[in-house]
DNA sequence: GACCGTCGTGAAAGCGCTTTCTCGTCCGCT
DNA sequence: AGCGGACGAGAAAGCGCTTTCACGACGGTC
């Protein structure tokens, strides 16, 4: 019995061990040349049943594993996908990932991911540039920052490379929510409640989605010649939040705030509670993304949804039409969803 | 000059238009063998100063870039590492795989991830299966399931893998926070505010962390004697928190509630709330994990801090380890830390 | 002045796989 | 009976790199 996979004629140097079985191996204990072997691997040409049953037999006692860099080399291909990730917890850059890396997985791809702390022109360079040592074949970008798009300009030609939320006037294509449009929702959800205007918590100036918003806020005020409040700017943070709301405590008609995402507002409420403001008795806020936590602030904090999964999907989509040669376009949107909740309730 | 990269005897198949540099075509323009270059480039083997430079310059001037295919092919070695994360946005697993990240592209390994969505014993082995595929040279697998020690039982051996997290009674080297300790700080910080006893809000019974802080908790209980309440159960939800508070309410001598995690803390706080429950007046709560938002809760939650970067370095280490053929030892164990918040405040 | 060791370089082999080409066999057709 | 074609299988080449070995040119030693 040819249990044990043949050694082959040189030792190899002796501390490897066995070695991981070849497709030689496989075709010795099957009794078949290599390539039969590898159009069954591969289902790739005719193989007669029988000689197939034989050989997928050897696979599987042998317990072979097609050699990835071996193939890699000769089609030139690698089967991976590369990410930039941004490294932090936001809920959104986060969930895109998981949305992408599920999306890529179905097609075959693997996911390499590489993060960086703060994106800037050479950080996300050196991402890409540290994903194309490992021969992905496409990359993903997931670029929240004006810079993000400057960095993009500079992006490698000769490989497939698309954005996703943010990246504006970068040579690539960019998928992203409807910043815009999901802030113009929330504004027109809070003035319908019958105030004379609307303040904004803005998230940082650098970031793409911050800019969006704040311009959806903007222009639904100034489309019905309202008083546009000077805008409050937070991080994203919790903590800003908090901040920005002790800022705003005591200004004068402050009936209405739009927070850019969910976690500031969160600081918004707990500085409003602790100045004995009242949300939403005494002012109704709203905020940005729906992360989990929302529903359970107090109050439930009314808010735009982003369906992170879907940008996921079809992000890989466009990169998969690039990666097939195709153009994919310029600019994709995937729209919001405004979820109304106690933090906006009719008094 | 010698600008353009020799074509090659053949033109391969036309398409793929001129192909990337390989080491033959710096030779070329060298005026080297291809040999030299690779001296050069790996910086193994002595290469003469002036020599070196042309070749660099060759290397500059045509962007040559190794093909790591080719390299993992003779090397046996891809410089990749797996990691097996779970598709959640809880902020542990989250940040324990950027930590992960970090430490392994400073060290120079690439990064493949692989998530599941519901841990069990084939999915997390599909997801090694699937990391195998891509030849990662160890994996982590971040698995804090009760059921991911039995799936890891079956691990592969001849491939380094170390678990974080979870993966008890697993053949493989695990570290994670000391969930425990953790618990029984934050039960005997509540005890010492002078209570009777402490309610537990416990994490789903499958986690490995939700059975650890359950069991601090118990035990600093049980050896003082003091009663020790039904358990309410929940799954890390804020909803499910939520849930677990409306139970609570109501209960006698209920007055102080250690929840297993932040985010039902939040749920917890919520149905406190509305159910005219004052916290930290009339209930003491603390949660695990600190979040960036547990500070503003309403109120700022007391809570147990776990370092996740920390974790993910240490992983790193214990999987580098482990691939240089080390033993690493079962278990390891990073501490925890407790933040006092207002939500336990004297009264 | 013949010799050994070092240094810098090149030649050759081969990693495991796919691509392409070739070859023998058997079928159905005229 | 003869022959083209489909079918199943193998032979050979080569992807880009590293490993190993071989080779010439030195400089110092006895």
């Amino acid at each position: 019995m040819v249990d044990r996979a043949k050694p082959g004629e040189q030792t190899r140097t002796s501390p490897p061990g066995p070695r991981q079985p070849s497709l030689a191996d496989v075709a010795g204990m099957a009794g078949v040349s290599h390539m039969t072997v590898s159009r069954v691997v591969n289902e790739s040409g005719p193989v007669r049943p029988e000689t197939r049953e034989r050989v997928l037999a050897a696979v599987q006692k042998l317990g072979y594993r097609p050699n990835t860099a071996a193939r890699a080399l000769v089609t030139g291909r690698s089967g991976t996908l590369g990410v930039v990730a941004l490294e932090s917890n936001l809920y959104g850059p986060a969930s895109t990932l998981y949305g992408i890396e599920n999306a890529a997985r179905e097609a075959g791809y693997g996911v390499a991911i590489c993060s960086v702390t703060r994106p800037g022109r050479t950080s996300i360079g050196d991402a890409v540039e540290s994903l194309r040592r490992q021969a992905v074949e496409g990359i993903v970008v997931i670029a929240p920052h004006v810079t993000a798009g400057r960095a993009l300009a500079a992006a490698p030609s000769d490989i497939p490379v698309v954005a996703v939320g943010g990246g504006e006037s970068a040579p690539v294509p960019v998928l992203s929510v409807d910043q815009y449009d999901g802030a113009r929702r929330a504004t027109e959800h809070l003035l319908a409640r019958g105030h004379r205007t609307v303040w904004h918590l803005a998230g940082p100036e650098d970031w793409l989605e911050a800019r969006d918003r704040e311009r959806g806020w903007r222009d639904t005020l100034e489309e019905r010649g309202l008083r546009v409040p000077a805008v409050v700017r937070g991080d994203w943070s919790p903590r800003s939040g908090y901040e920005a709301g002790r800022a705003l405590v005591g200004k004068r008609g402050l009936k209405a705030v739009f927070s850019a995402n969910d976690q500031m507002a969160l600081g918004l409420l707990r500085a409003f509670t602790e100045a004995g403001i009242r949300v939403p008795e005494d002012v109704h806020v709203a905020g940005f993304d729906d992360v989990p936590e929302a529903a359970y602030f107090t109050p439930p904090l009314t808010t735009v949804r982003q369906d992170f999964i879907e940008v996921g999907r079809r992000t890989f989509g466009l990169l998969e039409d690039r990666m097939a040669g195709g153009d994919a376009g310029a600019r994709h949107l995937v729209p919001a969803e405004l979820v109304v909740r106690e933090s906006t309730a009719l008094r």
